[in-house]
DNA sequence: ATCATCAAATTGGTCTGACCACCGGACAGG
DNA sequence: CCTGTCCGGTGGTCAGACCAATTTGATGAT
Protein backbone atom coordinates (compact mmCIF):
# COMPACT_ATOMS: atom_id res chain seq x y z
CA UNK A 1 0.00 0.00 0.00
CA UNK A 2 1.54 3.67 -1.00
CA UNK A 3 0.45 6.15 1.15
CA UNK A 4 0.51 9.81 -0.13
CA UNK A 5 3.14 11.58 2.12
CA UNK A 6 4.72 14.99 2.22
CA UNK A 7 7.63 16.33 3.26
CA UNK A 8 7.08 17.26 6.60
CA UNK A 9 9.38 21.02 7.01
CA UNK A 10 10.75 20.52 10.64
CA UNK A 11 10.59 24.77 11.10
CA UNK A 12 13.20 26.29 13.26
CA UNK A 13 12.18 28.87 15.69
CA UNK A 14 13.85 31.83 13.82
CA UNK A 15 12.15 30.69 10.62
CA UNK A 16 8.64 31.00 12.66
CA UNK A 17 9.66 34.53 13.92
CA UNK A 18 10.81 35.55 10.39
CA UNK A 19 7.19 34.45 8.56
CA UNK A 20 5.31 36.36 11.52
CA UNK A 21 7.00 39.47 10.70
CA UNK A 22 6.73 38.84 7.30
CA UNK A 23 2.78 38.89 7.73
CA UNK A 24 2.73 41.72 10.46
CA UNK A 25 4.49 43.90 7.45
CA UNK A 26 2.45 42.54 4.97
CA UNK A 27 -0.85 43.46 6.81
CA UNK A 28 0.61 47.10 7.74
CA UNK A 29 1.11 46.64 11.09
CA UNK A 30 4.61 47.43 11.25
CA UNK A 31 5.24 50.53 8.86
CA UNK A 32 8.54 52.46 8.12
CA UNK A 33 10.47 53.37 10.50
CA UNK A 34 8.72 51.79 13.59
CA UNK A 35 10.67 50.28 16.19
CA UNK A 36 10.41 46.98 16.68
CA UNK A 37 10.56 45.89 20.85
CA UNK A 38 13.88 45.13 22.25
CA UNK A 39 15.48 41.51 21.18
CA UNK A 40 14.91 40.41 25.06
CA UNK A 41 11.44 41.14 25.36
CA UNK A 42 10.51 39.83 21.75
CA UNK A 43 12.35 36.43 23.09
CA UNK A 44 10.38 36.76 26.21
CA UNK A 45 7.13 37.33 24.25
CA UNK A 46 7.57 34.47 21.54
CA UNK A 47 8.67 32.69 24.63
CA UNK A 48 12.19 31.68 22.87
CA UNK A 49 15.77 32.78 24.00
CA UNK A 50 17.03 35.58 22.88
CA UNK A 51 19.43 33.61 20.32
CA UNK A 52 16.85 32.96 17.92
CA UNK A 53 15.14 36.15 18.27
CA UNK A 54 19.12 37.85 16.80
CA UNK A 55 19.06 35.17 14.04
CA UNK A 56 15.42 36.29 12.64
CA UNK A 57 16.18 39.42 13.09
CA UNK A 58 19.34 38.47 10.99
CA UNK A 59 17.67 37.28 8.43
CA UNK A 60 15.25 40.24 8.26
CA UNK A 61 17.66 42.64 7.96
CA UNK A 62 19.73 40.52 5.45
CA UNK A 63 15.96 40.56 3.21
CA UNK A 64 16.50 44.61 3.76
CA UNK A 65 13.28 44.41 6.01
CA UNK A 66 14.78 46.11 9.14
CA UNK A 67 17.51 47.64 10.19
CA UNK A 68 19.51 47.57 13.81
CA UNK A 69 21.01 50.35 15.60
CA UNK A 70 23.65 49.18 18.36
CA UNK A 71 22.40 51.37 21.70
CA UNK A 72 19.37 52.50 19.85
CA UNK A 73 17.26 49.86 18.73
CA UNK A 74 15.85 47.79 15.24
CA UNK A 75 13.41 49.65 13.18
CA UNK A 76 11.69 48.72 10.25
CA UNK A 77 13.19 49.59 6.56
CA UNK A 78 10.88 48.97 3.62
CA UNK A 79 12.03 51.46 1.54
CA UNK A 80 14.61 49.45 0.00
CA UNK A 81 14.66 47.07 -3.03
CA UNK A 82 15.49 44.38 -1.81
CA UNK A 83 12.35 44.27 1.19
CA UNK A 84 10.22 44.29 -1.90
CA UNK A 85 11.23 41.27 -3.32
CA UNK A 86 11.27 39.91 0.06
CA UNK A 87 7.89 40.64 0.35
CA UNK A 88 6.90 39.76 -3.03
CA UNK A 89 8.36 36.50 -2.71
CA UNK A 90 7.46 35.37 0.57
CA UNK A 91 3.83 35.90 -1.23
CA UNK A 92 3.67 34.51 -4.24
CA UNK A 93 7.04 31.91 -3.61
CA UNK A 94 4.62 28.66 -3.00
CA UNK A 95 3.82 28.17 -6.93
CA UNK A 96 6.32 29.51 -9.00
CA UNK A 97 7.52 27.00 -11.36
CA UNK A 98 11.72 27.33 -11.33
CA UNK A 99 12.17 25.33 -14.92
CA UNK A 100 9.57 27.67 -16.88
CA UNK A 101 11.23 30.59 -15.13
CA UNK A 102 14.72 29.16 -16.28
CA UNK A 103 13.56 28.19 -20.00
CA UNK A 104 12.14 31.45 -20.24
CA UNK A 105 15.33 33.52 -18.88
CA UNK A 106 17.40 31.11 -21.35
CA UNK A 107 15.10 32.15 -24.11
CA UNK A 108 16.07 36.13 -23.66
CA UNK A 109 19.65 35.58 -22.88
CA UNK A 110 20.84 33.31 -25.19
CA UNK A 111 20.30 34.61 -28.72
CA UNK A 112 21.41 38.15 -27.90
CA UNK A 113 24.54 36.25 -25.74
CA UNK A 114 25.37 34.15 -29.29
CA UNK A 115 25.31 37.52 -31.18
CA UNK A 116 28.15 39.03 -28.22
CA UNK A 117 29.86 35.85 -28.55
CA UNK A 118 30.46 36.24 -32.59
CA UNK A 119 31.44 39.94 -32.00
CA UNK A 120 34.19 39.09 -29.09
CA UNK A 121 35.24 35.46 -29.49
CA UNK A 122 38.99 34.61 -29.27
CA UNK A 123 40.07 32.29 -32.11
CA UNK A 124 40.98 30.13 -28.66
CA UNK A 125 37.86 30.62 -27.51
CA UNK A 126 35.91 29.02 -30.79
CA UNK A 127 38.57 26.29 -30.71
CA UNK A 128 37.51 25.50 -27.74
CA UNK A 129 33.28 25.38 -28.44
CA UNK A 130 34.96 23.54 -31.52
CA UNK A 131 36.53 20.94 -29.10
CA UNK A 132 33.05 20.69 -26.67
CA UNK A 133 31.05 19.85 -29.86
CA UNK A 134 33.05 17.18 -31.10
CA UNK A 135 33.13 15.62 -27.61
CA UNK A 136 29.29 16.06 -28.04
CA UNK A 137 29.20 13.98 -30.68
CA UNK A 138 31.30 11.31 -29.00
CA UNK A 139 28.71 10.96 -26.34
CA UNK A 140 25.86 10.51 -28.46
CA UNK A 141 27.71 8.10 -31.24
CA UNK A 142 28.53 6.13 -27.20
CA UNK A 143 24.59 6.30 -26.77
CA UNK A 144 24.81 9.23 -24.02
CA UNK A 145 22.28 11.86 -24.25
CA UNK A 146 25.17 14.36 -24.94
CA UNK A 147 23.95 16.45 -21.63
CA UNK A 148 26.81 17.21 -20.20
CA UNK A 149 28.53 18.80 -23.89
CA UNK A 150 25.16 20.23 -24.42
CA UNK A 151 25.60 22.14 -21.11
CA UNK A 152 29.28 23.10 -21.56
CA UNK A 153 28.46 24.61 -24.63
CA UNK A 154 26.01 27.26 -23.67
CA UNK A 155 28.74 28.06 -20.58
CA UNK A 156 31.41 28.69 -22.91
CA UNK A 157 29.71 30.64 -25.35
CA UNK A 158 28.43 32.63 -22.31
CA UNK A 159 32.12 32.88 -21.43
CA UNK A 160 33.06 34.05 -24.58
CA UNK A 161 30.64 37.37 -24.01
CA UNK A 162 33.81 38.47 -22.03
CA UNK A 163 31.02 39.54 -19.75
CA UNK A 164 31.42 38.26 -16.07
CA UNK A 165 27.70 39.00 -15.03
CA UNK A 166 26.38 37.12 -17.81
CA UNK A 167 28.41 34.61 -17.83
CA UNK A 168 27.18 33.98 -14.03
CA UNK A 169 23.40 34.25 -14.59
CA UNK A 170 23.80 31.44 -17.36
CA UNK A 171 25.72 29.31 -15.29
CA UNK A 172 22.91 29.27 -13.46
CA UNK A 173 20.00 29.01 -15.61
CA UNK A 174 22.29 25.98 -16.93
CA UNK A 175 22.32 24.76 -13.48
CA UNK A 176 18.78 24.50 -13.03
CA UNK A 177 18.15 23.27 -16.80
CA UNK A 178 20.48 20.11 -16.66
CA UNK A 179 18.19 18.19 -15.36
CA UNK A 180 15.08 18.87 -17.33
CA UNK A 181 17.30 18.76 -20.14
CA UNK A 182 18.66 14.90 -19.92
CA UNK A 183 15.18 14.21 -20.03
CA UNK A 184 14.27 16.25 -23.48
CA UNK A 185 17.28 14.88 -25.07
CA UNK A 186 15.47 11.24 -24.48
CA UNK A 187 14.02 10.96 -27.82
CA UNK A 188 17.50 9.98 -29.98
CA UNK A 189 16.54 11.94 -32.97
CA UNK A 190 16.66 15.07 -31.07
CA UNK A 191 20.78 14.74 -29.40
CA UNK A 192 21.28 14.79 -32.97
CA UNK A 193 19.50 17.67 -34.02
CA UNK A 194 20.56 19.64 -30.95
CA UNK A 195 23.94 18.96 -31.89
CA UNK A 196 23.71 19.94 -35.46
CA UNK A 197 21.84 22.98 -34.39
CA UNK A 198 24.76 24.06 -32.26
CA UNK A 199 26.98 23.79 -34.80
CA UNK A 200 25.30 25.98 -36.91
CA UNK A 201 25.27 28.55 -33.96
CA UNK A 202 29.27 27.92 -33.68
CA UNK A 203 30.02 28.79 -37.88
CA UNK A 204 27.93 31.92 -37.63
CA UNK A 205 30.26 32.60 -34.29
CA UNK A 206 33.22 31.52 -35.83
CA UNK A 207 32.62 33.61 -39.09
CA UNK A 208 31.47 36.74 -36.53
CA UNK A 209 28.47 36.89 -37.86
CA UNK A 210 26.32 38.14 -34.80
CA UNK A 211 22.94 38.71 -36.45
CA UNK A 212 23.35 34.83 -38.02
CA UNK A 213 24.26 33.59 -34.66
CA UNK A 214 21.66 35.14 -32.63
CA UNK A 215 19.09 33.47 -35.31
CA UNK A 216 21.11 30.03 -35.09
CA UNK A 217 20.86 30.59 -31.48
CA UNK A 218 16.83 31.04 -31.39
CA UNK A 219 16.35 28.25 -33.75
CA UNK A 220 18.31 26.06 -31.56
CA UNK A 221 16.30 26.84 -28.55
CA UNK A 222 12.84 26.23 -30.46
CA UNK A 223 14.61 22.73 -31.30
CA UNK A 224 15.32 21.91 -28.16
CA UNK A 225 12.26 22.89 -26.27
CA UNK A 226 10.75 20.59 -24.59
CA UNK A 227 7.18 20.53 -26.66
CA UNK A 228 4.48 21.85 -24.72
CA UNK A 229 6.32 24.82 -23.10
CA UNK A 230 5.65 27.97 -25.47
CA UNK A 231 7.11 30.33 -22.68
CA UNK A 232 7.64 33.75 -25.04
CA UNK A 233 4.39 32.61 -27.10
CA UNK A 234 1.38 33.05 -24.62
CA UNK A 235 -2.27 33.31 -25.40
CA UNK A 236 -2.08 37.00 -24.48
CA UNK B 1 38.36 75.06 9.95
CA UNK B 2 36.91 71.99 7.81
CA UNK B 3 38.43 68.44 8.12
CA UNK B 4 37.73 66.17 5.66
CA UNK B 5 36.02 63.21 7.32
CA UNK B 6 34.62 59.67 6.66
CA UNK B 7 32.30 57.84 8.36
CA UNK B 8 33.43 55.01 9.95
CA UNK B 9 31.55 51.80 9.04
CA UNK B 10 31.51 49.49 12.46
CA UNK B 11 31.99 45.88 10.72
CA UNK B 12 29.95 43.54 12.51
CA UNK B 13 31.79 39.99 12.79
CA UNK B 14 29.44 37.61 11.19
CA UNK B 15 29.21 39.86 8.38
CA UNK B 16 33.26 39.51 7.98
CA UNK B 17 33.03 35.73 8.18
CA UNK B 18 30.43 35.80 5.29
CA UNK B 19 32.88 37.95 3.22
CA UNK B 20 35.29 35.46 3.96
CA UNK B 21 32.88 32.18 2.81
CA UNK B 22 32.38 34.37 0.02
CA UNK B 23 35.68 34.89 -1.16
CA UNK B 24 36.15 30.80 -0.44
CA UNK B 25 33.41 29.77 -2.55
CA UNK B 26 34.14 32.16 -5.56
CA UNK B 27 37.71 31.11 -5.58
CA UNK B 28 36.92 27.44 -5.85
CA UNK B 29 38.31 26.24 -2.59
CA UNK B 30 34.79 25.67 -1.24
CA UNK B 31 33.17 23.95 -4.21
CA UNK B 32 29.97 21.96 -4.50
CA UNK B 33 28.80 19.85 -1.60
CA UNK B 34 31.94 20.44 0.25
CA UNK B 35 31.51 20.09 4.24
CA UNK B 36 31.88 23.24 5.89
CA UNK B 37 33.86 22.66 9.40
CA UNK B 38 31.60 22.09 12.68
CA UNK B 39 30.66 25.46 14.14
CA UNK B 40 32.43 24.78 17.30
CA UNK B 41 35.22 24.41 15.30
CA UNK B 42 34.67 27.54 12.74
CA UNK B 43 34.47 29.58 16.42
CA UNK B 44 37.78 28.17 17.61
CA UNK B 45 39.01 29.20 14.18
CA UNK B 46 37.86 32.20 13.53
CA UNK B 47 38.23 33.19 17.17
CA UNK B 48 34.87 34.38 18.12
CA UNK B 49 32.48 33.30 19.44
CA UNK B 50 29.71 30.12 18.21
CA UNK B 51 27.05 32.94 17.92
CA UNK B 52 28.56 35.18 15.80
CA UNK B 53 29.40 31.85 13.36
CA UNK B 54 26.05 30.91 13.57
CA UNK B 55 24.89 34.22 12.90
CA UNK B 56 27.29 34.20 9.49
CA UNK B 57 25.81 30.65 8.78
CA UNK B 58 22.28 31.71 9.14
CA UNK B 59 22.75 34.47 6.40
CA UNK B 60 24.79 32.12 4.18
CA UNK B 61 21.68 29.88 3.85
CA UNK B 62 19.29 32.46 3.72
CA UNK B 63 21.48 33.47 0.44
CA UNK B 64 21.48 29.94 -0.76
CA UNK B 65 24.39 29.04 0.01
CA UNK B 66 24.84 27.08 1.87
CA UNK B 67 22.03 24.12 3.84
CA UNK B 68 22.11 22.68 7.57
CA UNK B 69 21.05 19.39 8.37
CA UNK B 70 21.36 18.81 12.06
CA UNK B 71 23.42 15.88 13.09
CA UNK B 72 25.02 16.04 9.72
CA UNK B 73 26.61 19.36 9.49
CA UNK B 74 26.59 22.50 6.47
CA UNK B 75 26.74 22.07 3.21
CA UNK B 76 28.06 23.86 0.43
CA UNK B 77 25.20 24.72 -1.77
CA UNK B 78 25.55 26.21 -5.09
CA UNK B 79 23.19 24.81 -7.29
CA UNK B 80 20.24 27.38 -6.84
CA UNK B 81 19.94 30.44 -8.72
CA UNK B 82 19.84 32.71 -5.41
CA UNK B 83 23.24 31.44 -4.57
CA UNK B 84 24.44 32.73 -8.50
CA UNK B 85 23.01 35.92 -7.72
CA UNK B 86 24.31 36.02 -4.61
CA UNK B 87 28.00 35.70 -5.75
CA UNK B 88 27.42 38.19 -8.89
CA UNK B 89 26.43 40.92 -6.56
CA UNK B 90 29.40 39.83 -4.18
CA UNK B 91 31.61 40.13 -7.08
CA UNK B 92 30.84 43.45 -8.48
CA UNK B 93 31.39 44.78 -5.28
CA UNK B 94 34.83 45.01 -6.04
CA UNK B 95 35.26 44.38 -9.47
CA UNK B 96 36.71 46.32 -12.16
CA UNK B 97 33.91 47.08 -15.15
CA UNK B 98 31.41 45.78 -13.55
CA UNK B 99 28.97 48.59 -14.46
CA UNK B 100 30.16 48.15 -18.20
CA UNK B 101 28.50 44.34 -17.74
CA UNK B 102 25.46 45.38 -15.95
CA UNK B 103 24.76 47.93 -18.69
CA UNK B 104 25.02 45.24 -21.04
CA UNK B 105 22.85 42.81 -19.00
CA UNK B 106 19.95 45.21 -18.95
CA UNK B 107 20.55 45.91 -23.02
CA UNK B 108 20.03 42.15 -23.40
CA UNK B 109 16.87 41.59 -20.62
CA UNK B 110 14.95 44.90 -20.71
CA UNK B 111 13.62 44.83 -23.91
CA UNK B 112 12.11 41.47 -23.67
CA UNK B 113 10.87 41.74 -20.09
CA UNK B 114 9.20 44.71 -21.65
CA UNK B 115 7.54 42.55 -24.54
CA UNK B 116 6.60 40.15 -21.38
CA UNK B 117 5.43 42.64 -19.57
CA UNK B 118 2.73 43.63 -22.24
CA UNK B 119 1.66 39.86 -22.45
CA UNK B 120 0.99 39.38 -18.63
CA UNK B 121 0.81 42.32 -16.71
CA UNK B 122 -2.19 42.78 -14.43
CA UNK B 123 -4.44 45.75 -14.28
CA UNK B 124 -2.99 46.30 -10.67
CA UNK B 125 0.31 46.20 -11.97
CA UNK B 126 -0.52 48.73 -14.89
CA UNK B 127 -1.52 50.73 -12.10
CA UNK B 128 1.04 50.70 -10.34
CA UNK B 129 3.41 51.35 -13.18
CA UNK B 130 1.44 54.49 -13.44
CA UNK B 131 1.97 54.91 -9.87
CA UNK B 132 5.33 55.11 -9.95
CA UNK B 133 5.84 57.30 -13.15
CA UNK B 134 3.57 60.25 -11.13
CA UNK B 135 6.16 59.86 -8.79
CA UNK B 136 8.75 60.73 -10.68
CA UNK B 137 7.01 63.51 -12.33
CA UNK B 138 6.92 64.75 -8.93
CA UNK B 139 10.32 64.16 -7.79
CA UNK B 140 12.06 66.09 -11.24
CA UNK B 141 9.27 68.41 -10.63
CA UNK B 142 10.90 69.63 -7.24
CA UNK B 143 14.31 69.20 -8.67
CA UNK B 144 15.02 65.72 -7.79
CA UNK B 145 16.61 63.29 -10.23
CA UNK B 146 14.00 61.19 -10.18
CA UNK B 147 16.46 58.11 -10.11
CA UNK B 148 14.25 55.93 -7.05
CA UNK B 149 11.30 56.00 -9.03
CA UNK B 150 13.75 55.03 -12.29
CA UNK B 151 14.67 52.18 -10.41
CA UNK B 152 11.08 51.30 -9.23
CA UNK B 153 9.71 51.01 -12.85
CA UNK B 154 12.20 48.87 -14.08
CA UNK B 155 11.76 46.68 -11.01
CA UNK B 156 8.06 46.57 -11.46
CA UNK B 157 8.37 46.02 -14.48
CA UNK B 158 10.32 43.06 -14.22
CA UNK B 159 7.37 41.89 -11.47
CA UNK B 160 4.91 42.02 -14.38
CA UNK B 161 6.66 38.97 -15.98
CA UNK B 162 6.07 36.80 -13.21
CA UNK B 163 9.07 35.09 -13.77
CA UNK B 164 10.78 34.85 -10.14
CA UNK B 165 14.21 34.18 -12.02
CA UNK B 166 14.25 37.51 -13.91
CA UNK B 167 12.86 39.36 -10.87
CA UNK B 168 15.74 38.48 -9.10
CA UNK B 169 18.49 39.01 -11.69
CA UNK B 170 17.07 42.29 -12.58
CA UNK B 171 16.75 43.29 -9.26
CA UNK B 172 20.70 42.84 -8.53
CA UNK B 173 21.64 44.69 -12.08
CA UNK B 174 19.36 47.69 -10.83
CA UNK B 175 20.95 47.70 -7.43
CA UNK B 176 24.42 47.92 -8.78
CA UNK B 177 23.62 50.30 -11.85
CA UNK B 178 21.32 52.82 -9.44
CA UNK B 179 24.69 54.73 -8.62
CA UNK B 180 25.51 55.04 -11.78
CA UNK B 181 21.78 56.23 -12.99
CA UNK B 182 22.04 59.04 -10.75
CA UNK B 183 25.10 60.24 -12.74
CA UNK B 184 23.55 60.07 -15.79
CA UNK B 185 20.62 61.90 -14.90
CA UNK B 186 22.57 64.52 -13.67
CA UNK B 187 21.95 66.72 -17.09
CA UNK B 188 18.10 68.40 -16.23
CA UNK B 189 17.12 67.34 -20.03
CA UNK B 190 17.99 63.99 -19.60
CA UNK B 191 15.36 63.50 -16.63
CA UNK B 192 12.37 64.49 -18.94
CA UNK B 193 13.58 62.76 -22.04
CA UNK B 194 14.10 59.62 -19.59
CA UNK B 195 10.49 59.99 -17.83
CA UNK B 196 8.97 60.39 -21.63
CA UNK B 197 10.00 57.16 -22.66
CA UNK B 198 8.93 55.67 -19.56
CA UNK B 199 6.07 56.74 -20.26
CA UNK B 200 5.91 55.12 -24.02
CA UNK B 201 6.85 51.99 -22.85
CA UNK B 202 3.77 51.91 -20.15
CA UNK B 203 1.69 52.95 -22.93
CA UNK B 204 2.83 49.73 -25.09
CA UNK B 205 2.84 48.01 -21.71
CA UNK B 206 -0.74 48.71 -21.18
CA UNK B 207 -2.09 48.09 -24.57
CA UNK B 208 -0.83 44.48 -24.45
CA UNK B 209 1.13 45.45 -27.33
CA UNK B 210 4.60 42.97 -26.92
CA UNK B 211 6.58 44.09 -29.88
CA UNK B 212 6.11 48.15 -29.31
CA UNK B 213 6.96 47.74 -25.69
CA UNK B 214 10.19 46.04 -26.66
CA UNK B 215 11.15 48.77 -29.44
CA UNK B 216 10.18 51.46 -26.72
CA UNK B 217 12.28 50.05 -24.37
CA UNK B 218 15.24 49.77 -26.50
CA UNK B 219 14.60 53.26 -27.24
CA UNK B 220 14.59 54.08 -23.94
CA UNK B 221 17.64 52.34 -22.79
CA UNK B 222 19.46 54.39 -26.14
CA UNK B 223 18.03 57.64 -24.44
CA UNK B 224 19.49 57.20 -20.98
CA UNK B 225 22.28 55.22 -21.66
CA UNK B 226 25.82 57.41 -20.70
CA UNK B 227 27.08 58.28 -23.57
CA UNK B 228 30.29 56.53 -24.70
CA UNK B 229 29.02 52.79 -23.43
CA UNK B 230 28.44 51.58 -26.63
CA UNK B 231 27.66 48.15 -25.06
CA UNK B 232 25.65 46.44 -27.67
CA UNK B 233 27.96 47.56 -30.72
CA UNK B 234 31.27 47.20 -30.21
CA UNK B 235 33.77 47.97 -33.09
CA UNK B 236 33.92 44.27 -33.70
C1' DA C 1 32.23 -12.54 4.75
C1' DT C 2 27.86 -9.92 4.79
C1' DC C 3 24.42 -7.56 6.77
C1' DA C 4 21.33 -5.76 10.33
C1' DT C 5 21.46 -3.59 14.95
C1' DC C 6 22.48 -0.65 18.35
C1' DA C 7 25.21 2.62 21.18
C1' DA C 8 28.60 6.34 21.31
C1' DA C 9 30.40 10.45 19.24
C1' DT C 10 29.47 14.36 16.55
C1' DT C 11 26.66 18.07 14.96
C1' DG C 12 23.16 21.67 14.45
C1' DG C 13 19.31 23.96 17.33
C1' DT C 14 18.23 26.15 21.41
C1' DC C 15 18.64 28.12 25.99
C1' DT C 16 20.65 30.92 29.82
C1' DG C 17 23.14 34.51 31.81
C1' DA C 18 26.64 37.64 31.45
C1' DC C 19 29.61 41.71 29.78
C1' DC C 20 30.64 45.52 26.62
C1' DA C 21 30.04 49.65 23.59
C1' DC C 22 26.87 52.60 22.16
C1' DC C 23 22.72 55.74 21.92
C1' DG C 24 19.27 58.75 23.89
C1' DG C 25 17.14 61.40 27.07
C1' DA C 26 17.03 63.29 31.79
C1' DC C 27 19.28 66.33 34.67
C1' DA C 28 22.25 69.51 36.86
C1' DG C 29 25.38 73.47 36.15
C1' DG C 30 26.78 77.32 33.46
C1' DC D 1 18.82 78.86 27.08
C1' DC D 2 22.68 76.13 26.18
C1' DT D 3 26.08 72.50 27.59
C1' DG D 4 28.16 68.69 29.47
C1' DT D 5 27.46 64.57 32.32
C1' DC D 6 25.25 60.61 33.83
C1' DC D 7 22.47 56.52 33.53
C1' DG D 8 19.22 53.22 31.80
C1' DG D 9 18.14 50.63 27.68
C1' DT D 10 19.76 48.42 23.43
C1' DG D 11 22.28 45.71 20.12
C1' DG D 12 26.77 42.85 19.70
C1' DT D 13 29.32 39.34 21.58
C1' DC D 14 30.73 35.73 24.54
C1' DA D 15 30.87 31.24 27.31
C1' DG D 16 28.86 27.07 28.69
C1' DA D 17 25.16 23.92 28.76
C1' DC D 18 21.40 20.62 27.17
C1' DC D 19 18.58 18.50 23.50
C1' DA D 20 17.52 16.04 19.20
C1' DA D 21 19.04 14.33 14.95
C1' DT D 22 22.57 12.01 12.35
C1' DT D 23 26.65 9.68 11.48
C1' DT D 24 29.68 6.10 12.48
C1' DG D 25 31.62 2.06 13.91
C1' DA D 26 31.61 -1.82 16.86
C1' DT D 27 28.84 -5.79 17.79
C1' DG D 28 26.42 -9.75 16.88
C1' DA D 29 23.56 -12.75 13.95
C1' DT D 30 23.19 -14.92 9.58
Amino acid sequence: MQFQLQTVKRRRLHEDIVQQFHALIREGALKQGDRLPAERELAEQFQVSRSSVREAIRSLELQGLVVSRPGAGTFISTETLDSVVTLLASTLNAGTDVLRDAFEMRHLLEPPIAALAAQRATSAEVARLREILEEQQRQIDRGDTGVEADTDFHFALAAATHNAALIKVVSAVEDVLQHSRGQSLEEPGRRQRSLASHRRVLARVAAGDATGAQQAMAHHLAVVEPSGLQALEPTA
